[in-house]
DNA sequence: TTGTACGCGTTATCAT
DNA sequence: ATGATAACGCGTACAA
């Protein structure tokens, strides 16, 4: 059997309830039982039981995120940045991928519903209207509630003071990084001084970018492969990570969110 | 207030347990009486709570996954792969970063196993001895238990394969894909014929490939650069990912899981 | 400051 | 085939 609150209270010569309440940090709790009963709780390896906690605080430290598709290249940056935050504020993360299938997609939220998720992020789409949870969108803005997403307009702004009266030509696969960036940039720049080529999305093979084009590579930061000589503009996934769980807990702790929509720049980086 | 048991079970005129029963599938339930508690059931929206279904279950339907680094390329393949096995078989997947750090990778198994996880992967090293759950080490050799790998030797062979008599010349980034893989490949071969380059792990920027030459990238399947005319050695993540759920759900339920040791091929891919 | 006692929503063990 | 009731391990008003 493991070792429970009872056996602590017990050896420690306390009811339940102290020990709890220890455990908690409740201030008005002698300083001498305290101790008496941290020494116990060491001496027999004591661990809270996250199941029955949950069970009577009625809520779980867990949050779900949703992907479409888990194996898309940045979503492992995503969740690098998110989980990093949320284990500094000891909450689990769950994820889920849902292919982009509504019927799935319920299931999927049901589900963690139903395991008491504190929270979802939502990197699949639109939320759930009844997801009884708080929420964050991720890379699109939410009808309803807070989200977070890159600033395609200030990706826009980089390329052109990048590109100055060069023509600028989009090649987009079929997964945009930027998807709509093309709707900020005018095609009918002067030709004649060049041509930068900017590469969205994951190619179809033969188009990759082809040596002394003037090129920027649309493309997340850990990507195993890479092309020399070439700019590079981030898809900001770990930071969208990091921002949107800050969110997703500010929102759960109840302190006001402010703004209902947070960008993100991307970042412009040079060929080295 | 959510729906619960108790709920159904006083809107259907059946105790508690009854419903219980019809929620597992038990046998020996009247069709009567089965049909009637369905129907309220869906009638009142009831959802079971799994948080209190774990409390006296002991079991949680969920397993933790360890990883040193998130943003690692392949992680999110990885996770693809073994969470669309998890999920078929209604159990989360719960994701942990350790950045390789001993206690804090520690302290992360604990607050796992106090969530009563049934089983976990270690993608960050070999399995802590106490961990008091069925385990499988992906991607090295596990002191004691099951682990899942890539056969290296394999890949080395599939590259003498495509070298011929050329000279293979391994360009290794700080962590590559394939460790080890160039103690399979003898260095002493013949010059003369050509140079095969392999690029393996992500290469600092100069290293690229440069065109022209004969090149093998050893990458993963969902890279969002790519070499065009370049071979690709895929490390199969999402086969590992796939691979590993089944084995470890196959050793949580008891089922013998007969060799020790799993290795996995890797796939080689011409340019196109 | 600490103890009592009940509630959280299920499963499991006896009865019937 | 079904009901009554005790766990499961912890949080928390309320009482002392």
């Amino acid at each position: 059997m493991r070792v429970t609150m009872s056996d602590v209270a017990a050896a420690a010569g306390v009811n339940k309830a102290t020990v709890s309440r220890v455990l908690r940090g409740d201030p008005r709790i002698s300083s001498a039982t305290g101790e008496r009963v941290w020494s116990v709780i060491k001496a027999l390896g004591y661990r809270p039981d996250a199941i029955a906690r949950g069970l009577s605080s009625r809520s779980s430290d867990t949050i779900g995120v949703f992907f479409r598709d888990l194996s898309a290249s940045w979503a492992g940056e995503f969740l690098a940045g998110f989980e990093r935050v949320m284990s500094r504020n000891e909450c689990e993360c769950i994820v889920r991928a849902t292919g982009g299938d509504p019927q799935q997609r319920r299931n999927a939220m049901f589900r963690l519903l139903s395991r008491r998720v504190d929270g979802l992020v939502w990197l699949d789409g639109p939320p759930e209207p009844d997801a009884e949870v708080p929420g964050v969108t991720v890379g699109m803005p939410s009808p309803s509630g807070v989200s977070v997403l890159v600033d395609i307009e200030a990706a826009a702004s980089l390329l052109q003071g990048l590109a100055g009266r060069k023509e600028i030509e989009i090649l987009q696969g079929e997964r945009p990084f930027f998807p709509g960036l093309i709707k900020f940039l005018p095609g009918n720049r002067n030709k004649g001084d060049g041509t930068v080529k900017v590469f969205d999305g994951i190619l179809p093979p033969g188009s990759g970018p082809v040596p002394g084009d003037f090129r920027v590579i649309c493309t997340t930061r850990k990507s195993p492969a890479f092309f020399p000589g070439s700019w590079k503009l981030y898809w900001p996934a770990f930071e969208l990570g990091t921002l949107s769980a800050r969110v997703l807990l500010n929102t759960i702790r109840g302190r006001g969110v402010r703004p209902e929509t947070v960008r993100l720049l991307p970042v412009l980086s040079g060929p080295s």
